[in-house]
DNA sequence: TTGCTCCTCACGTCACGTGAGGTGGC
DNA sequence: TTGCTCCTCACGTCACGTGAGGTGGC
């Protein structure tokens, strides 16, 4: 039996490249634009036709992409000679850093979604603000439904502190470890909550409060207070803002 | 002593809120003109001012975009009514396992990751094609260095086989596994490698060839082979291509 | 006065997707 | 002939970034 003689089979064209390297004849043409993948010859018909070569390179521009890898950083690592591949190396090994980092901070945020799911009625920042006080042996004031200026501390505070109001508390257990905090505190937050403008006694009230928090090295204050006074400004009469002030006053003065 | 008047402070201008989001003026502008934030009320000289309502959004909407959702996907999830407590917690119930599917495909990608960094130090899919083999027992042809039609084919099945070469090799175990294999091999690549277009023993020879490859049930190609034909057409002499295609002719018969 | 912040266009970026309108291959 | 693939513009998308040129606030 002859050999017969065997025609070369023709080269590969955009779109089957695309399938074997499972992407798209747009990705290909794209990569064309910016030389990331050399143009290669043409048929008769002007058809691209595509080789080995080109496979392999397609291929490895694809799992590089997959890793989410920007195409700018991709060329120089192929460009990069192949025969220094420790740099390619040390960068994979510090995305691989990255990206476990990404999954402790999103493992901690899923822990944080399903607490909150979970957590009781999953109810507004102020409602969750007075069950972690009662946690703590406080009752939360005497009043059921706190009042609006609270409420917006606390939706504030739930915003401002990445653990949210629970994170607040837990933040400030040196000032819940307080010993008589509870009954401290509750008669001066009726006295807070009763202030008119022309009481005498606002200076005196904010003295008092001044005496329950503790001293600056053993709790940094959880949030931004000048952010908090701009955004709470509207939701406290005058002199409760008032009395505030010369809270923030007094603390600042001492920790001088 | 008399209670002083306390003005009113300003309210946030987009500066401050986004350093309190972290986020940039620019993102919260964007999120103004597409309506997932709603303008704020602008002070005497057209700024912007934002109070409460403005951060908690904003801080939710980061939150959510730090999960890389898309901004029209958080914005349903923010429309939803918040006094329709059952949604909610739905709602982050879904969040969650939106989040724990996120997580997995971050691991996955981390592994690749390493699994990448790992097999860069290894050499060309030739050399590593050749140890894979002498790992199972044959000798991957009596010469050192392959011959180019070869070393392609290799260059090819790693690019296209998702677990390279040794993948490629670990599908094939059932024609490994075959009895005497190197014995009955080898004799018949030296004859291949030697082929001549007069060559009248083409077909003797694919027929040798096939006898040797197990039955389709058991084994699947591994990549897909008109592929690999056009691919490496030019890489072949016109008797090898001649050979090839009356193997993939007889294995394609018996199939039927 | 100086440096900082804010304002509104409006164009740029990244990695393609999506027609539009036309031709080649089987 | 029909349906599929290919070709080249060229505009669209997503989530902003980046000046440009001008004004307000302290």
């Amino acid at each position: 039996m002859r050999a017969e003689e065997s025609p070369l089979p023709p080269r590969l064209r955009i779109g089957e490249l695309a399938n074997l390297a499972g992407t798209t004849t747009r990705a290909i043409r794209y990569y064309h634009s910016i030389g990331l993948l050399s143009e290669p010859e043409r048929d008769d018909s002007g058809y691209r036709r595509y080789g080995t070569e080109d496979l392999v390179r397609l291929v490895r521009i694809r799992r590089l992409r997959s890793l989410d890898m920007p195409l700018e950083q991709i060329a120089q690592h192929l460009w990069g000679d192949p025969s220094e591949h420790g740099d390619l190396q040390a960068t994979l090994r510090l995305l691989a850093e990255d990206i476990g980092r990404q999954i402790e901070e999103l493992q901690a945020l899923r822990q944080r979604v399903l607490d909150l799911a979970a957590s009781t009625t999953l109810a507004a920042p102020a409602d969750r603000w007075q069950a972690a006080l009662r946690a703590h042996g406080l009752r939360g004031g005497t009043t059921t439904r706190l009042p609006a200026g609270e409420q917006a501390a606390a939706d504030v505070l739930d915003a401002l502190h990445p653990g949210g109001v629970e994170g607040v508390i837990a933040q400030s257990s040196a000032l819940l470890s307080e010993p008589q905090l509870a009954a401290r505190i509750e008669p001066l937050l009726r006295r807070f909550r009763a202030l008119t403008d022309d009481d005498a006694a606002i200076d005196q009230l904010a003295g008092e409060f001044a005496a329950l928090l503790p001293r600056p090295a053993q709790a940094a204050p959880p949030v931004d207070l000048e952010a908090m006074d701009k955004l709470l400004g509207d939701r406290f009469t005058s002199a409760q803002r008032h009395c505030l002030h010369r809270l923030r006053e007094l603390v600042a003065e001492r920790d001088r």
